[in-house]
DNA sequence: AAATAGCGAGACAACGTTGTCTTGCAGTAG
DNA sequence: CTACTGCAAGACAACGTTGTCTCGCTATTT
């Protein structure tokens, strides 16, 4: 009575039946006399009861915890966020909630969170990779605890993957800017969008065309530094392709400064809020993150009930979406 | 051996100690000879042991999980993400993870998620109120576990709250307004800026100016849809304010749709991304979410450290940044 | 009216771990 | 050489709950 928390015992004695029959009532087994179950659930009602999880968990055959863990970019990110949102409400259909982390592209961070979150009992785990080598996870994760990458292919572990086919979108987007005659495209990325580099690459390689590209840009403000930087060169791109939303931004913004906003072609990789609203607009690859966190969700659920076939390859594909500042041609030639 | 899980057991039998042994390496006791100590060590990477959270959790005298809960607006809207990303920052220094909830100005889905959370023995809650009464959180939450409001007062439960001023931002931005000569000015908000409306009519009322309002607004669409109606009356209003990042870029919408976003004066409450860059760009009251969720984070680490005084309200003011859309003066007079 | 079937409720052990107490051994002092 | 101190390691119970087994009662059937 005295004690720090109201259990089983104390609650049976309340209400003068046996603790077992206190269990039955809060499980919600049928087969309790409907008076009994009655002042078992006064007496709950009456000491503010709640079970104790992990004596739960302990005894109780089926270890599942209602929880998974979603490793991601940065949740602050808009198009994070869509993805956490996505899952979340996928989650919620099912009672499951969501333990959500950032990684900021750091190996580290992600190898640190997934171990974290596998000591937590999340019953599954959704990861959008970091580092360069998943292998850790073989020996990081209970085997019974499944995994879906999500927005990159992993190496080193075999698992659903939920991909946005970033090549070849990247690929679609600098072709864009090809047929509208350029010739001289940069790309401004981070190590996340290696993929996208690789369309890039493709692009201007089956052109011959020479590539200029800045890497390792970690947010807006790094991007539109390294844009006015390319565009004060002596010979600076007609065009760029941004390899991701912010770095996008990053971009616009330093092409308004310079005042070369209606005179330098860009095309960025995500859509963003308001990009149809800007002056030009802004021309964009879209992803659709709903889709692929919904489809995420849905193949771990289906991992986590049981389904055991090969790993499978989901793709959500990309739309590219003209709005402007991806149709002006070259100047000054 | 043949069994799901290796246990303590287990992991003794292998490296020939007692169990109680295994147990005071695994919890990084000192009294243990190193010798044996990495014989324990060698057993656990062989079996790959990791030990039962729920057994450890019952026996431990200490009932903490690392584990706090958010339960934000939607954790897809930019301003609700920053404050997740700000509290998963602060929790991160403390090695305690973050269990996130959207709850869309459900009530019900806000008491539902609270019981879910407590539940799962989180440390403690941070609750941005959906609903127009907490008492319940007195039944709901074990006496121990610790709450902070956020973005809006609670009612029926006395806890730490980290406000922004809404009404005296509201306020604010309308006597913006009126400054620049407007005197026919519509409110658009939703049922969580019922603070910010208090600041609209107050702003009106000490001119006796007669309020226009629209309310219940769930996204950018129907703030669209209602803006639209608004000015195609008989006597539009001059200007607007608008409570909410989404209502604000819905309204920017309509603007732009009717050809009307150079006459008709706007002011926001909460900046967003881009809001500088749009033509013209908006004026707004700007939260400062990262403030925000660090302070709740804080106040709420300190209560799970024990601190008992009385309940605390921590303001984080907002910022009038003017940029072009709230300085129109009003037309067709 | 007696026998049996059916079902609700309690007794008991077990889950995997940690707190407490005890044992055993080495080292030191008398 | 004995007695005592100090510390490391093991034995054991306990945490709060659930699975299994058993018991006893009521209702039904012959």
């Amino acid at each position: 009575m005295t004690e720090g928390r109201p259990t089983m015992n104390d609650v049976a004695r309340t209400a003068g039946v046996s603790l077992k029959t206190v269990s039955r009532v809060v499980n919600g087994e049928t087969t309790v006399d409907p008076t009994l179950a009655a002042r078992v659930r006064a007496a709950v009602a009456a000491l503010n009861y709640r079970r104790h999880l992990g004596a739960s968990m302990l005894r109780r055959m089926d270890r599942r915890t209602g929880t998974i863990g979603l490793l991601i970019d940065d949740v602050g990110n808009p198009f994070s966020a869509a993805l956490l949102r996505a899952v979340e409400d996928a989650a919620r259909a099912r009672g499951v909630h969501v333990l959500a982390g950032s990684l900021d592209g750091d190996p580290d961070r992600e190898r640190e969170l997934v171990r974290a979150f596998a000591r937590r009992h999340a019953d599954g785990l959704i990861l959008a990779p970091a580092g360069p080598d998943q292998g850790y996870l073989a020996a990081e994760l209970p085997p019974d605890v499944p995994v879906v990458f999500l927005e990159r292919p992993a190496t080193g572990f075999a698992a659903d993957a939920v991909l946005t086919g970033d090549a070849a979108g990247a690929l679609r987007a600098v072709r864009h800017l090809i047929g509208y005659g350029h010739r001289h495209i940069a790309y401004l990325g981070d190590p996340a969008t290696r993929e996208r580099r690789q369309g890039y690459l493709a692009a201007l390689g089956a052109l011959g065309l020479r590539p200029v590209m800045v890497d390792g840009l970690r947010g807006s403000p790094a991007a539109e530094a390294a844009t006015r930087s390319l565009l004060g060169r002596p010979r600076p791109p007609t065009a760029l392709f941004t390899g991701r939303n912010l770095i996008t931004i990053g971009a616009v913004r330093a092409l308004r400064g310079l005042g070369r906003h209606l005179d330098a072609a860009l095309v960025g990789f995500d859509d963003f809020l308001l990009a149809d609203l800007l002056e030009p607009a802004i021309t964009v690859v879209a992803q659709d993150p709903a889709a692929m966190g919904e489809a995420a969700a849905r193949a771990l659920f289906e991992r986590i009930d049981g389904y055991a076939e090969e790993p499978r390859e989901i793709s959500v594909a990309t739309t590219l979406i003209p709005r402007g500042s991806g149709e002006v041609p070259p100047t000054g030639s």
